[in-house]
DNA sequence: TTGTACGCGTTATCAG
DNA sequence: CTGATAACGCGTACAA
């Protein structure tokens, strides 16, 4: 019998515990009139319908205290404390949330709104930061939009968090000036991970020392036509972790005074296809090229596999190097600039809970990089493929 | 990896925020004395305030035809419907999920309980189910638990979804018998999706045929010792998909008439690196062994990495084979048995809210499975290992 | 330290 | 088709 109905008066599974007093209404102030387990309400009730003036009558107290004893609050004593637990735990009390919410403004739950879990990025963020928010005993809200990154998805409605939250993390979204606003205009703390406007509380890694790191080791093997395969940035090109990658790239190379191609730079989105497709665009249009750098592992998969089609061998024939640490690049065999996403999930979080509890907390976090070689990067050979 | 303790850098302390005073709830129905200079655009900017009396007093109805237009009932006039929708963009009204949950006990929102999303399946499911809910109006409160399989993980603490959902999506999670008893006091709709209890509407994969196919695949290369890395079931063998395949390996090798061995069974408790000293164990233990057979494609991963490490030629000298059909199976030349993780993700949402609605559906849905062969399995060659 | 009583913002009932 | 109003279950000033 699986429980289907939603009316859960009628199907109830029966008779499985004797110690369960449902049928106990609790509206005591009023109608005696009523007889007793009569339904003439369907509503809130789960499955005991037990409330807090069964706990306080249980215990011998007043809701207040049983409120307040339940949260912890310091001004109960001990002994009252422990009277009220026994009875909550003996009639099996759950506080209601959305009564809690309803009385004092706070929700206890915190929206996630990320971009497609398909990035690994974006899967290991959201991992670190619900772990850290359920253990600080917050619910987290799932939003997760799959949307191409070139401008034309739908636009997210942020007024549905309305009430819903005590705080917002944004993950991987570059978020249209609309967005901006109406998310601003929930009036709660927020962080922006891996990618955010600036005034705006920040959690990344150090985007252009990642660039730098990537592009130094190529340079240090002596390539010097190497392809970028980037994302496009659809509204503001300031804020987003591939602009500053972008940045970081041109830095880069300006430092080793190597001359910046721009048409040695296409957009792969993020997605191991878009990845393969600019790989592909980069190989028809510039046969000199002799290294691409990825701004993720995931595009750089995808240019693994546009190379193996076309039989160009790496590390040999070209060097590949991606972003991000994917816990596949060892066997994929990639060269990676590492980065811990869990970590900057739980910092996201972290940070958001402070800024709950009224802290004041530093704009930007950045967290840095590591070179992991996994064998895709080689000195340029003299056989070139041109 | 970067460091195991990967320190952020570089708080600065945020500078002033000339626009954001502490902006609180205002009052707005009774602020009478406000010193002049104040702003009256606090209702513009839509904070709060806005409740839908407000909305019944800009319409010109009452309350409760506010309520009744704007959630769609059929009892309302369209010409005060459209009254009372104007109203409400005017204002920017958007209503209190609380109070509508206290009032109705209907929460709009599902709970989704999953396993780690490090595991493919998982987060495939999650984007699935998520994209269906969210469509259908209703709010996912994630829980995401990371734990390894084989018995010791902290108890889940069912009755903190109590009030909270109306239904509720059990990912990949063996429960425990106690832990499945305080779900189903929640009394709310429950569908499993991967792995579930018998007596309760389950979503999978057909995981006899997905064993059936591996190990005809395998028997019909000439394959006949075949190392199996499964999954350990903590606490009823029955259900569970982990179980499932186990049967259908075993039912498969009687089939073709072959010897069942039960020493070439490990456990790679669907990790990568579970896989990988899977594999180990494996070879170690039984030389004659000619391919492998994983029951996810992450624990294949890491019988590959193991058999690289070891010099042991893919297909030439082992086959291996995988379930799932990961996005990399195709780069790391992986042959699987292929399975629409994101359509069951789906089709779970979809019952759940038929459920929900009141509808009866069939206990169990199986999705169809397919060998899709990347190159790891070949004939059993004439140069054992051995 | 504890109790009283009001209000949070909706929905559902019942009467028009 | 619409209005008035009583719950919904808890938090929290204020009082004791």
């Amino acid at each position: 019998m699986p429980s289907a109905s939603s009316n859960p008066s009628e199907t109830r599974p029966s008779g499985s515990r004797a110690d369960d007093p449902d049928t106990h209404r609790t509206g005591g102030l009023d109608g005696g009139s009523v007889p007793d387990g009569a339904h003439f309400s369907f509503v809130g009730s789960g499955i005991g319908g037990v409330g807090i003036d069964d706990v306080a009558r249980l215990a011998g107290v007043s809701t207040a205290t049983v409120s307040r004893a339940l949260r912890g609050l310091p001004e109960v004593r001990e002994a009252t404390r422990a009277r009220v637990r026994r009875a909550a735990a003996e009639l099996n009390y759950v506080p209601s949330p959305s009564a809690a919410s309803l009385a004092s403004g706070r929700t206890r739950t915190i929206g996630l709104l990320t971009a497609s879990f398909s990035r690994w990025f974006n899967r290991n963020v959201v991992e670190g930061a619900e772990e850290r928010l359920r253990a600080a005993g917050y619910d987290v809200l799932l939003h997760a939009f799959d949307f191409s990154l070139d401008g034309s998805r739908a636009p997210i409605d942020m007024s549905a968090m309305r009430q819903r939250v005590d705080g917002v993390i944004v993950l991987g979204i570059p978020l249209s000036p609309d967005e901006r606003r109406t998310l601003d205009e929930l009036s709660v703390p927020m962080v922006f991970v891996g990618t955010g406007p600036p005034d705006h509380v920040r959690v990344s890694m150090n985007d252009h020392e990642g660039s730098r790191i990537a592009i130094e080791h190529l340079a240090a093997l002596g390539h010097r036509r190497i392809g970028q395969i980037g994302a496009k940035v659809p509204y503001d090109s300031r804020w987003s972790s591939a602009a500053e990658r972008h940045e970081g790239t041109i830095a880069a190379l300006a430092e080793l005074g190597l001359e910046y191609d721009e048409s040695l730079e296409t957009f792969g989105d993020y997605t191991q296809a878009g990845g393969r497709a600019a790989a592909a665009a980069l190989l028809d249009a510039h046969p000199d090229m002799t290294a691409i750098f990825a701004y993720s592992d995931e595009m750089a998969f995808g240019a693994l596999e546009e190379l193996r089609a076309r039989g160009i061998r790496v590390p040999e024939e070209m060097s590949v190097i991606g972003v991000d640490g994917h816990e596949l690049s060892s066997l994929i065999r990639l060269t990676t600039v590492a980065q811990d996403a869990r970590a900057q999930g739980d910092a996201g979080a972290t940070l958001l809970l402070e800024m709950i509890a009224g802290a004041h907390v530093g704009r930007d976090v950045r967290f840095p990089v590591a070179l992991v070689d996994n064998g895709s990067t080689a000195a340029v050979s003299m056989s070139s493929r041109a």
